[in-house]
DNA sequence: GTAGCGTAGATTTTT
DNA sequence: TCTACGCTAC
């Protein structure tokens, strides 16, 4: 027998003073109130979704959840910040205890906390993209795999392969079957690596992204006592972006809600563009089911655009099949002005039309940060960047290169990985190969050498690293580098005892990497200037492994140090993929490259699967519905630089999902006969 | 075994 | 246009 007994704490002390009845409509007021238990709160494109969610946040608070108490699991770190931020504004009390993060970032709090229990350390490394990568090729080297005349994925096929395995909670083989079927020839020895690859991990105490979320749940399921203790903490789960989330984040909130926590899921299903990702839609939409009781509330008015967007939007995103039937009502009054599309000549006339259409919007009075270019993938943006860059318009661009991803900046991390992490193959493979005349062959001798010393798995590391690896037997060219690196970790620590991250930052770039940066780059400069940010950065953290941890999980999109940041955003056009722009929004928005093959993407339109060309309407979906204003959508009529040889463009198909009422057509001449742009 | 050079091939979205 | 790989010369 059990006995459940509540601690009552004392009232607040302070309130808010928020008056809910006139912050909210009577849709958002329902979720915000909503008593304990489980919710789903579906909510339309510029619903106020973050507002309900950050209104739900004081409203706990205010009556009388300690924030400790109170989980926030977000889709991106800017996201997380975004609210925290706003709940602290809005109340008095102390948030500081709040837990908000994404799912990657919590896993990883979690995991540091308990890492023994499954077999690592607390100092595990995180392997991103391109550590996975090189481990996965070390990993198949090892596995001596028989190629004879064919030839063996590649390490990125691999990866995607296990990661979608591990995203969808399912085996290997089904998702070779179901979307890899060329590589079912490989079966066999993709298995094999894929235990090689595991046990790799384990040996070098490394987790991919994949594992802060399946270990987690794997923690959890094997330790009932320690989910207990989040159980009994985390008593208000709140998730932003539900119909993003995968199998095994599902599983995670659901393993956490369990008992009688309470849970609010808050997305919009018409917004689901991650399955590549494993997001399963099926969450979403049967949480009422897996539910039994919860209860539903649908926001609909949209408060973001003017009606005759988001009649566009509307009748887009009715051409989807599977999705709950909804219709969102603007609240705003009628512009006057529909949307415009715009047929253009080629793809560097679209270029122009934007940017001049974009300049007259802004000599008009429209703010540069009130403008965005989208598009479907990043080198859609390139024209456009050259129109801008010649005409010295400032933009800032969301591009694929992320801060943390640059080579020399993770140069500088694999010296402060190794050195925590004492077995991480990864970093101390990639520290010895900038040794001049340290290759391939030469790390892996030098990787042996280090295991055979024992240190690796030592408990502490050793007093003074130089007593240990200057014994190494290394390549003669590489000698005098090699010293030089030995005494540099000393630098990073001694006895035992790691330096503060701008400390160790300062030894690597003094010691060995300045002078390798000078040799190896034409543009040394701005790379040292990175490395200078960087050193900046970890200024603000005390734990060099709470601060590595922080820079494999965040990435330059969500803000934080990218690119110059000089001018203020206010001043800058944006240009953003679309996943990216997803929960912002401008003034005016210009959606490109509007071509059967560009978007739709072309490999969907291949496939002939309905899913994947409904994912790629929703996600024409999230563009429209970024814009508050003006939106136009152009696309080029021919394609001189297509690779396909496809040089005539279809228009998007998705200019079929809607009535030309709806739109308004432009015609714009490239000088000959109709230079002029209507209004 | 390494480094430098040339050629072929490929282009989605990201925590 | 850029990258990744393979070949060749040291």
């Amino acid at each position: 027998m059990s006995r459940q007994y509540t601690l009552h704490r004392p009232a607040a002390t302070r309130s808010s003073g928020i008056d809910y009845r006139a912050a909210l409509n009577d849709d958002q007021y329902a979720a915000v109130t909503s008593g304990p238990g489980r919710a789903l709160v579906i909510a339309g494109a510029g619903s106020g979704k973050t507002r309900t969610l950050t209104y739900r946040v004081a409203w706990l608070i205010d009556h009388g959840v300690d924030p400790r108490e109170i989980l926030l699991l977000t889709f991106t770190n800017k996201a997380a910040r975004e609210m925290t931020g706003r709940v602290r504004e809005q109340v008095p009390q102390d948030t500081s205890a709040l837990w908000a993060g994404t799912f990657h970032s919590i896993g990883s709090r979690i995991l540091r906390r308990h890492a023994e229990e499954i077999g690592f350390t607390r100092s595990f490394s995180i392997l991103d993209r391109d550590d996975q990568k090189s481990m996965l090729k070390s990993v198949i080297e090892a596995c001596r795999i028989e190629t004879g005349q064919r030839r063996f994925p590649k390490p990125e096929v691999l990866a995607s392969v296990f990661s979608l395995a591990e995203n969808t909670g399912s085996a290997i083989e089904e998702v070779i079957d179901t979307r890899h079927p060329h590589l079912i020839e490989w079966e066999d020895e993709i298995a094999k690596v894929h235990k090689a690859y595991l046990e790799r991990k384990l040996a070098t105490n490394s987790m991919d992204f994949d594992d802060l979320l399946v270990r987690t749940v794997g923690l959890f399921e094997s330790h009932p006592d320690i989910l207990d203790l989040y159980r009994l903490r985390f008593r208000h789960i709140l998730v932003d972006e539900y119909q993003d989330t995968n199998a095994v984040q599902g599983r995670l909130v659901d393993l956490l809600a369990g008992g009688d926590n309470s849970l609010m899921a808050v997305g919009d299903d018409a917004q689901s563009i991650y399955s590549w990702r494993g997001a399963d839609m099926s969450l979403i939409l049967g949480f009422p089911e897996r539910h039994p009781g919860a209860k539903v509330y649908t926001i609909e008015t949209n408060y973001r655009s003017v009606p005759e967007i988001l009649d566009l939007s509307n009748a887009a995103i009715r051409a989807n099949r599977g999705r709950f039937e909804k219709s969102l009502q603007a609240a705003r009054p009628s512009a006057g002005v529909r949307p415009a599309v715009v047929p253009l000549p080629d793809p560097q006339s679209q270029a122009a039309f934007v940017v001049q259409r974009l300049c007259d919007l802004h000599e008009a009075g429209m703010p540069l940060g009130e403008i965005a270019v989208l598009y479907r993938a990043h080198f859609q943006s390139l024209e456009i960047q050259l129109e801008l860059t010649a005409r010295g318009i400032p933009f800032a661009i969301t591009s694929g290169l992320r801060f943390f991803e640059q080579a020399h900046v993770k140069d500088v991390a694999a010296f402060m990985r190794f050195v925590v992490n004492r077995r991480d193959e990864v970093s101390f493979t990639r520290m010895a190969g900038l040794l001049p005349g340290c290759g391939p062959a030469a790390c892996a001798r030098l990787w042996s050498q280090w295991l055979a010393s024992g240190w690796a798995d030592c408990d502490t590391p050793p007093p003074v690293w130089s007593d240990v690896l200057l014994g190494f037997k290394v390549p003669k060219k590489s000698e005098a580098h090699w010293c030089q690196l030995c005494h540099t970790l000393d630098e990073l620590s001694a006895d035992g005892v790691p330096a503060r991250p701008p400390e160790m930052i300062f030894s690597i770039l003094e010691g060995v990497y300045d002078d390798y940066l000078r040799a190896t780059f034409d543009n040394a400069d701005t790379r040292r200037a990175d490395i200078e940010r960087l050193s900046e950065y970890g200024g603000g953290f005390e734990d060099v492994v709470e601060f590595l941890a922080q820079l494999s999980l965040m990435s330059s999109a969500d803000g934080e140090p990218n690119g110059k940041g000089e001018v203020a955003d206010e001043a800058k056009v944006t240009l953003s993929s679309i996943h990216q722009a997803k929960g912002l929004e401008w003034g005016a928005v210009f959606l490109i490259w509007l071509v059967d093959g560009q978007f739709p993407n072309g490999r969907v339109l291949e496939g002939e699967d309905d899913d994947l060309l409904e994912e790629e309407r929703r996600l024409f979906y999230v563009a429209v519905t970024r814009a508050r204003d003006e939106l136009y959508l152009t696309y080029p009529l021919f394609n001189p630089r297509s690779y396909s040889g496809d040089v005539v463009c279809r228009p998007s198909r998705f200019f079929e999902d809607f009535p030309q009422e709806l739109i308004e057509h432009w015609n714009v001449g490239d000088g000959g006969f109709s230079d002029e742009i209507p209004f």
